[in-house]
DNA sequence: ATGTGTAATGCAAGCGCTTTCATTACATTT
DNA sequence: AAATGTAATGAAAGCGCTTGCATTACACAT
């Protein structure tokens, strides 16, 4: 068992501490934040009362003292699966390396929601700004302009914005993989796609599967599209619906991995075999695109890249004050197993 | 400096959204906090101010003032993979169903990060931590213990302890299904393991199959031990390791699903035929489990359970300041396909 | 001694908000 | 008309910290 100290009857302050080394506030405070500005033997005393206090500075507190955070901010779609996960995680460990914290809040890919979440991140200080995508209201642009928040835009990018980018092109990304698709012979095409409502990357991607289409004199509106919310099962479903349909597609194009994966599951359930009987596609390259079996033919996109650079420029625009140019990252067709030319009829 | 932006005009604060809408700094903060008691025209006013000048309460000064953050914090070994995600998913969505806000930091399975961390939520004015398993240094519990934050301890279980927990027992889980494969007839035994350095998850799942092992008198020294970090990539070159060995398991038992994703991975690489050949067993049963074939057998933790009663725990602690009871949650076996008797040699 | 420079430390003014208590305005009752 | 109650609002005291400036202590030069 641990020794236990007396019950405190409330948490211990930059004064308790003060008193109970002898000093003043403001020695303890550089105690903790510049201690070369303090004498070793007085910093030791403050130190063992810090230590027996159990003392922790109260951001709140701090924050408002200083203006200064060191906390930058991250809205994501969700957490639940690993679509963003790899681009999160090099992006922390690029801040930290900066000595910047990350918050990272997720949106459920809820446009209230994610305004809600931007909201907060400001007022718990974030100096900068991660956001995914464009889709936005022009409200919340416009508070963040207002209040001069550094803000980069990822997983997708545009020319001529007025934003600042680190992000791919999502539109060209799936033209490349769509021509590939069409070049093998595959004409009667599906796509499962999330919901396109507030969703650009969803809604740059299938334009891209139809431009290409329309370039191959095949008639876009035979694109046969199911919109659902990113999940194995949701995708799974959708795949269904697709074959069910009057004609079914030989390739289905899906707008993320985890939708593919899905696809690919429901189509071995129904006995179809992939790539022989039907082709499937993914987006993202995420680690379930090569376990799968056979390994999904997909569109590789940059995350750690991504997530890495992202904090780059926000942490250089912070210092210097001045906004970086964006940077385009490139996709390639990461060719697996799941698609080959369509079944002959 | 090159193009400098404008003028840094400081972000508006309560008092200037006071001025502009003609009204103390107390109507304002309530308007932003209890609308209903302050008059609707009045009210109105306040908000276009707030509007206008992209007012966004500064929280760190509401911290301060109101002694009240909302605030629960939790930290995780890692987010890369989705390990905890959907734990920490259903964490999530239970807490802001009571009002509160999650945030979470990851420790990359580092003890000394780990303690950072958890002191940078307190800072932050976290009010409840939610933690993963129990090896700590006293240092930190009796940080925790001092400052009366309440902490729920998750992915592990123990009985007779002084800390609160809502999880499973490791090592009974790791029982059962070691008990299954010896019961099909597997002598010869590979594990590969998370580091059991601090990580008691790794080390009860570990003990967890020597005991079986003793239990049927197969001496545990047998027991053929690749401890690595957590991938696809190191599970792969840990079963390679195995397979090499003077004798090589007829099963592999692996601390978790993503190192029996990647030995299954590596296996087949190998030209081994799972099951026949090889033997292959998971822990966790993530998305991933189900996705791989033949399907995974694993052990199924109930995640979503675990976080959304989590979440219950700490907030009924919080509201009652009563601590809650411990919580001990079933697992099972998930019996899918990479397991059967051992090949005849 | 006195003067001077420097390092260590203390004093005290906020930072932007919430909240208690007091005040005001006005509707209702007597 | 006076008395009373109630709802809306304001004044101002902090919350716990950082930091500019003032003070002190001391070593060294004069």
């Amino acid at each position: 068992m641990m020794q236990k100290t007396p019950a405190p009857k409330r948490v211990a302050t930059l004064s308790d501490v003060a008193r109970a080394a002898s000093v003043s506030t403001a020695t303890v405070s550089r105690c903790l934040n510049s201690p070369e500005r303090v004498e070793e033997t007085t910093r030791q005393r403050v130190m063992k009362a810090v230590e027996d206090l159990s003392y922790s500075p109260n951001y709140g507190a701090k924050i408002m003292a200083a203006r200064r955070t060191n906390t930058i901010g991250a809205v994501i779609p969700t957490m639940e699966n690993s679509i963003f996960a790899r681009g999160i995680q090099a992006f922390q460990e690029a801040l930290s390396l900066e000595g910047y914290t990350l918050i990272v809040a997720s949106s459920s890919y809820r446009a209230d929601l994610e305004e809600e979440q931007i909201r907060n991140l400001i007022a718990r200080g974030a100096e900068a700004l991660l956001l995914i995508g464009y889709d936005r209201s022009d409200e919340i642009y416009e508070f963040l302009e207002n209040r001069r928040v550094p803000v980069v835009l990822t997983w997708a990018f545009e020319d001529n914005s007025d934003h600042h980018w680190v992000g791919f092109n999502n539109q060209s990304a799936m033209e490349m993989l769509a021509e590939h698709v069409i070049g093998l012979g595959h004409r009667q095409i599906g796509a499962i796609m999330a919901d396109t409502m507030m969703n650009d990357r969803s809604r740059a991607r299938l334009d891209g599967i139809k431009n290409v289409m329309a370039k191959h004199n095949i008639n876009p509106d035979t694109l046969n599209i199911e919109a659902v919310r990113y999940s194995i099962e949701t995708g799974g479903d959708a795949f269904e619906k697709l074959m069910a349909s009057e004609n079914p597609p030989s390739v289905v194009m899906c707008g993320n991995d985890v939708l593919a994966v899905g696809a690919m599951q429901r189509a071995k359930e129904m006995g179809l075999k992939i790539p022989h009987d039907i082709s499937i596609t993914g987006f993202d390259d995420i680690e379930l695109a090569q376990v799968v079996e056979p390994g999904l033919t997909t569109v590789h996109v940059p995350h750690s890249d991504m997530g890495r650079k992202a904090a780059e420029m926000l942490t250089s625009w912070i210092n210097t004050n001045t906004p970086p140019v964006s940077e385009q990252l490139d996709t390639y067709i990461c060719k697996r197993g799941t698609l080959d030319t369509p079944k002959i009829a």
